[in-house]
DNA sequence: GCCGGCACTGTTACAGTGTATCAGCCGCCC
DNA sequence: GGGCGGCTGATACACTGTAACAGTGCCGGC
């Protein structure tokens, strides 16, 4: 689920590892003097040490690990800073979080593919899509803030692995 | 929110009045064999009767309102048969459920306006963001089963009304 | 130094969303 | 009649998310 060959039509885009994302959140806030504080590390580094979407309350489980609990509450203030920052996306159809592998700070324009065998995720930009939506949307006299595109079904590895033959 | 002029690159989709929902939505399940029972007409009246997507408990509450009670669960599941039909439509981003305005049974390749200050939501196709999904979908790999794109904003009606102004 | 403001975190409580399970009902077929 | 399957009622519970208040640490003004 990782590393694709294939370029759709837009930027493809496969997941940065744990280190790098944590690097990247820390010099983006570094740049736009943002706190990233130990909490929201932690978080972030939960997250990104999945390659599927997490529940808050998921990683408010894993970071209670050692002694020391975290609330769900302090994990959804973290998730909110992170989120509008760009560095997490929530997948609504799930009530989860991913890690974003970009390098960007935009939230929008992005598209995800959720494989229903492994449950992971992957995240590409298609500007071709953008476009056409952003057209049509129009047409109807409409005015976009955010918009949320997610797709659901299997991706190239479970295909191969074989998914269910007579079906 | 209800009967754009404007046609974009898909169909436009008004929504269709209360009866003639409960009409269609009746003589699809004679054809397909399916009951159409009291509780399940109840919520899909409940929900065709508000132009706002509806949580499951709102429903419930409003289908409690003289002496009967009807409970949450219940309803959730009036709305799987429902949604499992294509009668009313699942906003993933509000939690919530909206009934399907086309005439269609498919669930798929639909795409939800809703609008950030009245609330309510219009709903629309459009062949060439499905063509180019698909396209870089299956670019990337990935064998799609479903699909939602839901677009937040501000519909035409709420623009022309006066949205803030210094924004 | 002290004080006040601010952002972040901890904690508790609670509201909202969704599912599991068991029991009763009703129509249908044998 | 008896069994079977689909629908509903009811209770309990798990999961998701927010409100409210208190404590802590940092930083700037006095």
């Amino acid at each position: 689920m990782h590393d694709h060959a294939a370029e759709p039509s837009g930027a493809p885009c496969g997941h940065a590892d744990h280190e790098s994302v944590l690097d990247r959140a820390e010099r983006l806030c570094r740049e736009r003097d943002l706190q990233f504080t130990r909490l929201r590390r932690d978080v972030l580094g939960a997250v990104a040490g999945q390659a599927k979407p997490m529940g808050a309350y998921d990683i408010a489980e894993r970071l209670s690990g050692s002694g020391k609990r975290v609330a769900a509450v302090s994990v959804y203030r973290a998730l909110d800073f992170l989120t509008e920052h760009g560095l997490v996306h929530r997948i609504a159809s799930r009530n989860a979080f991913v890690s974003c592998g970009h390098d960007h700070g935009e939230r929008d324009g992005l598209l995800f593919l959720i494989c229903r065998s492994c449950g992971g995720i992957d995240e590409m930009t298609s500007p071709a899509i953008e476009s056409q939506l952003h057209h049509a949307v129009a047409e109807a006299g409409f005015t976009p803030t955010s918009r949320i595109i997610e797709v659901e079904g299997e991706c190239g590895a479970c295909r191969e692995r074989g998914g269910p033959p007579g079906h």
